[in-house]
DNA sequence: ACCTTATGATCAAATAATTCGATGGTGTTT
DNA sequence: AAACACCATCGAATTATTTGATCATAAGGT
């Protein structure tokens, strides 16, 4: 009457009863003997602590219990069949995770639409992915043992290979009620008066290049462009932003470009990196392929 | 090497292994000896035919597929160990299913909620539900063993209880396009020329009293009373339908009451019916208390 | 370096779990 | 009534698992 873990095998014993529709005809099935098959199930019974099959007639009848166990346990044992599958797929050549780390600055979407993609394919391969900026998704990539990483710089490592893929058009803007909308030809110290918005980079090292913060006295940080966007219509300050995110408030004239003496765009090319060694699994390709054909 | 069907004593100690760090912590954890421990894990990687732990460097490491096994294993594990609590739970009163049968002359919404309200209790019972029509109702609630039924009428059997539930209003209807809309004083065999709109009884004798058919030259079986809700506004013919249903229609004219003779409004008390001697588990008991509190 | 400790593999022996084969009782079919 | 199918049960045979001991290797401390 004590408590048991149940077991698989008197589960598969209980389904193939059942299927066949009696103890011999399942040990026939089994290749087993019928005194097996009685053996498991009144084995399952002392397990679970309850009736399974009603014997007070002439053919075994499977209680109302019985019935909801069989239930239950077909559901196990196809999960169970399926992690035996799995190893399988990881033999022919699919991998068991793929990591993907993807700086947001980028468009999400069209990631999120690739990923998408895959997952419908039902692919064994745990797809997991992630966001980060700048430095950020380097150090993740290497942190976590990532797979590929979409970035816009890293620090080159000869054990990376990188694709370049379509540029990406970086702006310096500002609200139109912001001081600055109306101002000409400012250079860097004239914005240094102002405050600086940008997103938090992760990364210790703020050691890049490129769009960088200007040092200015007030740089708020925010935790992403999504929130970036909402602090520079509020008119909170001035920053980078990418092209594609804000192209419709600049339109509308919601958002200005800074005339910026040093150059208020920027191109950027994601690169696409991943390491030489470790070669992609299939999964893995399939990613890289869709994500070059979308940013190509 | 051949494919082996997984068991759950080695995920449940791999699980160990890798939560206590160690094969024999893990041993320690599950009063066995370590070589038990490895046994079983090895016998875990012949059974998947893959390396589950990297042992070239000194602490066993799990491999990428061996953590992709252990996620999946845990999977397995919770669902076995809520197989054996189930039949706990069935032995403190939850029966392991119940049925209901509801006429679809009733107002599903209700019903749909106290259905929806005993979900979310998160009960073990495995609640189903089926709505037919008239005679119908009891023939499914015979058929296939239910334990509850609500229903307008049914022939009554001494192994039967019902609860009376409060009235359920039916008026006889036809669409304001339609001749018989602005007829008075109608007798039956005035209506006989016109088309009757009925809902479908699935059950063979349809010697119920009450609403019935009128015995008219042409009688239109519906599925169910929303398509029949739609033919009687498309002007089709004439028919009975649950007050409930048609309210707002009445209301703005769309519908109109037919000037029967016979009387062109009934009144049913819905039944809850349920078997004497087989009394109802805690879920049954529950649910048959919501109903009565949602209908009485 | 040296000693100590922890890790995990492996082997033969002991133990436990499962299967087999045979037998028997009971209900069904013909 | 005879033949058959269903299932329980038992001791023996067979497998699976655990144990306890021993070994090689790596980590940690002095």
């Amino acid at each position: 009457m004590v408590f048991m873990a149940v077991d698989l095998e008197s589960l598969r014993v209980l389904s193939a009863v059942v299927e066949t529709g009696s103890f011999a005809k399942a040990a026939d099935r089994l290749h087993k003997t019928q005194s097996s098959v009685s053996y498991q199930i009144s084995k399952l019974e002392q397990q679970l602590g309850a009736q399974v099959f009603d014997r007070s007639s002439y053919r075994a009848k499977l209680t109302p219990v019985g019935l909801r166990i069989l239930e239950e346990g077909r559901r196990l044992l196809q999960q169970a069949a399926y992690v035996a599958r799995l190893v399988d797929q990881f033999s022919e050549g699919w991998e068991p995770k793929l990591e993907l780390v993807v700086d947001g600055m980028l468009p999400t979407a069209p990631v999120l639409g690739v990923l998408k993609e895959m997952t419908d394919l039902a692919i064994p391969t745990r797809i997991q992915f992630c966001t980060e900026f700048l430095g950020g998704v380097q150090q993740r990539f290497e942190q976590q043992q990532a797979d590929l990483m979409l970035v816009l710089d890293y620090q080159t490592d000869p054990a990376y290979s990188a694709i370049s893929l379509q540029a990406l058009e970086v702006v310096l803007v500002v609200s139109r009620e912001h001081p600055l909308a109306a101002r000409q030809a400012l250079d860097t110290r004239e914005l240094h008066a102002f405050v600086e918005l940008t997103v938090h980079d992760s990364s210790y090292s703020s050691a890049y290049g490129g769009l960088q913060t200007f040092g200015g006295e007030r740089v708020f940080y925010l935790s992403d462009f999504r929130t970036k966007k909402e602090a520079l219509l509020q008119g909170l300050g001035f920053g980078w932003m990418p092209l594609e995110q804000i192209r419709h408030e600049l339109l509308n004239g919601q958002l200005q470009e800074v005339d910026y003496q040093g150059g208020s765009r920027f191109s950027y090319s994601p690169l696409l990196v991943f390491r030489k060694n470790e070669p992609l699994g299939r999964a893995g390709e399939m990613l890289k392929e869709k994500l070059q054909q979308v940013f190509g």
